[in-house]
DNA sequence: ACAATCCATAACTGTTTGGTTATGGTTTTG
DNA sequence: CAAAACCATAACCAAACAGTTATGGATTGT
C-alpha cells in the first residue's frame, strides 16, 4: 500500500550521484547545470539527465535565465518518503507502547 | 556525505516489491518465506533473492526453524535514512523528531 | 523409505540504468 | 558576424536489475 508518487521519489534518490546533486543544492541554494557539472564528478549529460529525474519526481525545479539553466531543491517533495516511515513510525511507536506497557504491568 | 550503509537502504527500498515485502512484515510480524510469496506475487525465488537484498541493508533479520525460514522487519535500520532526510529536509523538522526519538528509544 | 514441502542458489533473459561521446539549438561575448 | 559558452537530447554501451525456470539440499509427513 504505497503511497502515490512515493516510488518516483524513491527511486530518483537511490542513486548516489542524485542524492549528492540534491544534497548539494539544499545546502548551496540555486545552481547552474554547469556549477552542478563541476561538482558532481560526471559529465554535463549525465548531470542533466539526473536533473530530469529528479524534476520527474518534483525534487527540484528549475528556472531558465539566458543560456543558462538554474535548479533549486524542492523539498517538500519529500513527503511521500516522509509519510512512509511516519506511516511506519507509528506503527512501531504503536507497537513499542503496547510493549512498553506489557512490561511496566509485568515488572511495576 | 552520505553515511556508509545508507546507500545499501535507499537502493533495496527504491524497489516496489520489496517495499511491499518490508511493509507487510511491519504490518503482520515475523513470516515465512512462503506466506510472503504468497502475498508478493512474484515467484518464491524472486522472494528470496528480495529477501537476501533486504538484509543486507539489516532490514530484516531471519531466523531458520526446521524447513522455513522466518523473516521479520528491523525498524532501525530506517536510521540512515531518517538521519538523510533530518539533515536535507530540514523543513520537515519536528515531523522527524518523533520519528527519531522513537527509533533511539527502539535502538539505543 | 518415499514423497512432498520449504527454501536458496544457479543459469538465463529482457529491460533499465548510469555512464560516455556526438550534436545541435539558443544565448552571450569578442 | 563569428566564436564560445551553456544546456538538452540522441545514440550507444556495459553493467546492474528483476523476473523467470530448473535444481538440489534439508526437513517434515505418510
Amino acid at each position: 500500500m504505497t503511497l502515490p508518487h512515493a516510488n518516483q521519489v524513491f527511486r530518483a534518490l537511490a542513486d548516489p550521484t542524485r542524492r549528492s546533486i540534491f544534497e548539494e543544492l539544499t545546502r548551496q541554494g540555486e545552481q547552474t547545470v554547469h556549477a552542478l557539472t563541476g561538482y558532481a564528478g560526471v559529465s554535463q549529460p549525465a548531470v542533466s539527465r539526473h536533473l530530469t529525474v529528479l524534476r520527474r519526481a518534483k525534487l527540484v525545479r528549475h528556472r531558465r535565465e539566458g543560456r543558462e539553466t538554474h535548479y533549486r531543491a524542492q523539498p517538500d517533495a519529500l513527503a511521500p518518503m516522509v509519510d512512509w516511515l511516519d506511516l511506519y513510525g507509528a506503527f512501531w511507536r504503536d507497537r513499542f507502547d503496547r510493549l512498553e506497557s506489557l512490561l511496566n504491568r509485568m515488572a511495576p
